[in-house]
DNA sequence: ATACTTGCAAATGATTTGCCAGTGT
DNA sequence: ACACTGGCAAATCATTTGCAAGTAT
């Protein structure tokens, strides 16, 4: 695999990015078309070098994949997202294979549903930020 | 609100079906517009006759909500979805909420991961079935 | 030459919006 | 009359596919 521009471009973007971002938002930063974009994407994800997350509705969002693998939590109705390490879910993960026979991972899809803030009560301390495509209304 | 032909039939199409039922495949079966099983679906939706799940990618599937709240749980291999009452999975959800402070539920974005088939081990005994959207390939 | 890359147009799929004509009260 | 409803065309958004011209090796 060549390393071209509109691939270059993509990778650099990504580094620079403070978190996910979506293929249509680098289309238009770079000023890429999509379609590259799109095809870029897909084959740094069979290589290895990106991957993709889902954080409730709308596009898919792109990382790159750091030294550990990170898992998310998203509250739809802030867009606030919360990453953790994949070893600060494992007990939880244990338990749900165990109980419901599935081995879930939330680097995929996020763990969604409302932070502490949005449904009124205690604190956290990781690292979070708003997912880029805006707060959700009211469902 | 008036229970209005498009409206009744929508509501007889899920209570008929055997789990959860996308938009277009709505309308395609009852011969409705795709317009006014989207619209009937939203209103459905407001007055609390109807919800709707997402399970991975693909459109949104509508469900008649029980008497008891039902969260899924959704094999991205092999498209198998298993439904669990929300009691169930109270733990769990109570260990996300202090360890990172978000209320999730599993009603409205499933967990997804891989069934025991489909990574390799034990077993379960809840109330499973397929998504009809069909299975999915590797990604 | 030959394989890899890109842009552009067009297609797909889910979902939404505008509009207008028909229906229920 | 007047609000509610359904169908249809068109628009939107993310994503994919076909194709033809351009580039690196």
């Amino acid at each position: 695999m060549r390393l071209s521009t509109a691939r270059r471009l993509v990778l650099e973007a990504l580094f620079a990015a403070d978190g996910p971002v979506s293929a249509p938002q680098l289309a238009q930063v770079l000023q890429v078309d999509a379609t590259s974009v799109y095809r870029n994407l897909e084959l740094l994800e069979r290589h290895g070098l990106v991957r993709h997350v889902h954080l409730g509705h709308g596009a898919g969002l792109w990382v790159l994949p750091g030294r550990q693998e990170l898992e998310y939590l998203y509250c739809e109705r802030c867009a606030k997202v919360t990453q953790v390490a994949a070893d600060d879910l494992d007990s939880i993960r244990e338990q749900i294979r165990q109980r419901f026979g599935y081995r879930v991972r939330f680097t995929h899809f996020a763990l969604i549903g409302l932070c502490d803030q949005c449904a009124g009560s205690s604190a956290s301390r990781v690292s979070s930020y708003r997912k880029l495509t805006g707060a959700v209304r009211g469902r």
